[in-house]
DNA sequence: TGCCAATCGGAACGATTTGGTCCGATTAAC
DNA sequence: GTTAATCGGACCAAATCGTTCCGATTGGCA
């Protein structure tokens, strides 16, 4: 119940890309330097949410990143997808591996069901803008 | 932002136990064989349980475990923290580990801390009671 | 037009956490 | 007093995660 360190980085640099005027491009290393992340790890990140659709890129000099979308229109739950995958509490509840032994015996699967949907949904109401906000 | 097969297997278990009636002893035989989960691993996550105060034990021959509290005094959260530690999405929002290099000039962990407040609340707000229902 | 610098993209390595197994300690029953 | 049954903690293998590095691609400049 807890998101990778990932996860957490690519939150603080898309907040920080947020933050700048939009439609301008921002190369990893700007955003490195400015919110303190390694840089090494800054590219991994980003490069995970660009190939989610939530950053543009750009190859070659004069290159770099930019919000696919306006801040308004890009929830946490987005963020953490793109990095992590699939929010899921459980294995089963996405349908695409079913190795668990318990399969069609389980009888709390439903109810968890219900709670994923409901923690997706907190996520889902946090959007870029208003992680983007002084404070 | 999933939870460990530990923490699922103990929401399993914990509900078998609910469906028992209240106040008979389960051994951690029992409870492996009802569920399908796997005997050590049972044993495991039902010692974490007890740990943390969901279960209580008793030793010996005839020992086994039981419900420390009415199954609608449990909730969900407390499953998971139980098994998995303190529901904290960064580890900067413990406050017990402060290896963020970031600290200090962090702009997203308030914001991150609502968030947190939000998936915590929507666990709590699952009852044992409810987990162990039929459907 | 050719070269250079800057930037993204993917692959490989090491570390940490997790999941599973086993054996010893403890207790009740006979 | 002995036996059998059960919990508790320690150990080991596996998987995931985090980091780093190097190659591919592109625009700018002489």
């Amino acid at each position: 119940m807890r998101l990778t360190s990932l996860a957490d980085y690519a939150v603080v640099v898309m907040a920080a890309a947020a933050r700048r005027p939009a439609g301008a491009r921002l190369s990893a290393g700007l955003l490195a330097e400015e919110t303190g992340v390694p840089l090494p790890t800054a590219q991994k990140v980003m490069g995970r949410l660009a190939g989610a659709g939530l950053l543009e890129s750009a190859r070659g000099s004069g290159g770099g990143f930019r919000l696919a979308r306006p801040a308004g229109g890009i929830s946490l739950a987005d963020i953490i997808e793109a990095v992590e995958g699939p929010i899921a509490m459980t294995n089963c509840i996405t349908g695409s591996v079913h190795d668990c032994a318990l399969e069609g015996s389980c009888r709390v699967k439903p109810h968890l069901n219900a709670a994923n949907d409901a923690v997706r949904g907190a996520l889902q109401g946090v959007s870029l803008a208003t992680l983007a906000e002084a404070k």
